[in-house]
DNA sequence: AAGTGTGAAGTCTTTCACAGCT
DNA sequence: AGCTGTGAAAGACTTCACACTT
């Protein structure tokens, strides 16, 4: 996967990790606490307290000894980490039903993702109005990216057209991909991809499903306890 | 806990992998290849072919050396491993955005996942039809998914409901779940649990972007090869 | 000649366990 | 007394490189 060369190398464990951290952080503030062990932050997550103490040692010292993480300023510094002091510019393309229900999707406002496009190809589509925007035509892409600072796109196209507009992304200058396309991307390098496959996440659990149907019950004693 | 017990012990890496193999095979098979080397295949997929053939191996043998895989005959084998043999009858839970674009995602027949039933709690909703399937109470759970062989949840409620549907869930015998709100659910050890968070995987490609900005040109060289 | 299957080496990640700070 | 930060150990995963098979 993508290599860090820095010195300063958070490792990618920790980075796909940081995110969940920020969101039990904010969870925890919105309750009212403002100091948290890492015992209890570790035990919200779903994570051993040694690996998220670890975790948090890669972006520097946090913590007080004897005491915990100030909930405020520990979610400062990841954000920071995670280079979210501004919003993240989105541009959704394909205009299917998951590019609509990820356009209409009112979870990104508050963790600091905002949609600024919505594109397709289908003139038919091109101009409606879906959750506040209009959708433009993927030509349009490259003016799009430069005026509105677009980092990142999902791309909610068949898998058929999936590495075509790809290219196109790659060309409008966009360095960030999140494919929702059940297909691989053969981009450059310096392109970051993301996927999310939702029958190979179905897959992966009847694997697992299969498992403790095999397994039975014999042995392995089944603990209550926080997992992954 | 590594008893000698002989069950096949495929890493967790290599599960999450395997769906992959069998998409990229299927798709071979649509263009009538029959064989496929290590390195094809690695390629399509975006692997190295050291890593496919170590997958590979895990579940047998299935190879011909000098020649190849036949695609018809790993496809079986890799669906079989992953207890494909039979379609998984998935619910859907939260007829929200979300959880309409998940009933109405087609991506799904083809590659052995069943949506068998669409449920919420609001009175509103229940009773629409929606791709198909006619929207039931919550509280109607533990009998589909006895009726019906329900083996997955897929859950698209809102945040503060997820914990308390999924404890639902898990009493009405379903031990594998999908979880699309973006919360930590807490569940017994035996229930398998595979979440997928659309902001957060925005905000680790925001890192990588980031890094790629502050890292600039210098060094790394960048090499066009497939990633991820 | 070509390409699999796999020990062994290398790398990354997790977990332990405890010194050290408050 | 309590909890962080981190070396060191353990474990998991990836990659190399080549013996072996067709």
């Amino acid at each position: 996967m993508g290599s860090a060369t820095e010195r300063r190398g958070i490792p990618d464990a920790t980075v796909t990790r940081l995110p969940e951290y920020l969101r039990a952080l904010t969870s925890l503030a919105d309750t009212g606490v403002t100091s948290v062990s890492s015992e209890e932050l570790a035990t919200v997550v779903g994570v051993n307290s040694a690996k998220l103490r670890k975790d948090l040692s890669y972006l520097g010292s946090y913590g007080v000894r004897g005491v915990g993480y100030d909930v405020t300023h520990l979610s400062d510094q990841i954000s920071s980490a995670l280079g979210l002091t501004r919003d993240q510019a989105v541009a959704i393309i394909g205009m299917g039903n998951l590019g609509r229900a990820l356009a209409a999707y009112n979870g990104f406002a508050s963790r600091g993702v905002e949609v600024v496009a919505l594109l397709d190809h289908d003139p038919a589509v091109i101009g409606s109005r879906i959750a506040g925007l209009t959708v433009e035509p993927v030509a349009d892409l490259p003016r799009i990216t430069s005026e509105r600072e677009v980092t990142i796109a999902m791309l909610a196209t068949p898998a058929g057209s999936a590495q075509e507009v790809a290219d196109l992304v790659v060309a409008a200058g966009i360095t960030a991909i999140l494919n929702f396309a059940p297909t691989s991307l053969e981009l450059p390098a310096d392109v970051q991809v993301r996927k999310v496959d939702l029958a190979t996440e179905v897959q992966i659990l009847a694997f697992h499903a299969q498992q403790s149907r095999l397994g039975g019950l014999p042995a392995e004693p089944v603990l209550t306890e926080a997992v992954q």
